[in-house]
DNA sequence: GCCAAATATTTACACGTGTAAACATAATTC
DNA sequence: GAATTATGTTTACACGTGTAAATATTTGGC
């Protein structure tokens, strides 16, 4: 099953820096989110049924691990997009932020490098 | 509140050809989705209640047209990934798609044509 | 050894979603 | 005009999600 979004908010904690324990994930998270103790804990647990997640045992606290990494939810959130929105294809994608005005000045220069780097390979 | 998947797949239809009766949206969906009449009756109900569909009476049925528009879907939940995932810039995204190798000799010919493009403006 | 603090576990509850069955109503056909 | 058909409307129900309160358990401090 999938990984949901506020679930997403606890994971993002675990892949900038694991282990933590759910003290820590509250702390680093609870000002943006304003979360109570028992939300982080009820969501570490579904991310545990859901192998998201491993946990051991640190003294009387657990420390929890991410399994699914980062690479691989952003891969999966991003082909649905993809798929569901633009036929799979990444030239729309982009045409579509072109003409919303969504291109930085940065992601236009990012864009080029890596079409040149594309050519050297 | 948000379109859900499910009623996106008869937006969908609705943007390709509108108005259309819920007969109408089933014929076409159907084969692929493999639902009853009464699932698309109930999308179309949350729809309608989400004003993302007007209705007009039709003798004894009802047509359907968007409110929301298909741009602004996309839009919505473009940005929503963009944000969610790669801080709001496209670049990354892309690079993400260059890494999984996501990006067909297609893509790139086109991405190459729209950054021409951008500079001649 | 008992109490308080820290932590985990269980239970809850409203709302959205996917999926329709059941029911109502209006028009059509015989 | 009664039965059938087409269509819409209401209700349902299980599951996931966001959010947490309530409860249980462990353990460190006295």
């Amino acid at each position: 099953m999938a990984v949901s979004e506020a679930e997403a908010v606890v994971m993002e904690v675990l892949w900038r820096a694991a282990p933590r324990s759910a003290e820590e994930i509250l702390a680093e998270v609870g000002p943006a989110q304003d979360w109570q103790e028992g939300t982080v804990k009820s969501l570490l647990n579904r991310l545990l049924k859901k192998k998201a997640v491993k946990a051991e045992r640190d003294g009387r606290r657990y420390l929890y691990t991410p399994l699914l990494s980062r690479e691989k939810y952003v891969s999966q959130e991003s082909k649905g997009l993809l798929d569901r929105l633009f036929d799979g294809r990444v030239a729309p994608l982009v045409a579509h932020f072109s003409e919303q005005r969504k291109l930085t000045k940065k992601d236009v220069a990012e864009l080029r490098k890596l079409l040149k780097e594309l050519d050297d390979e």
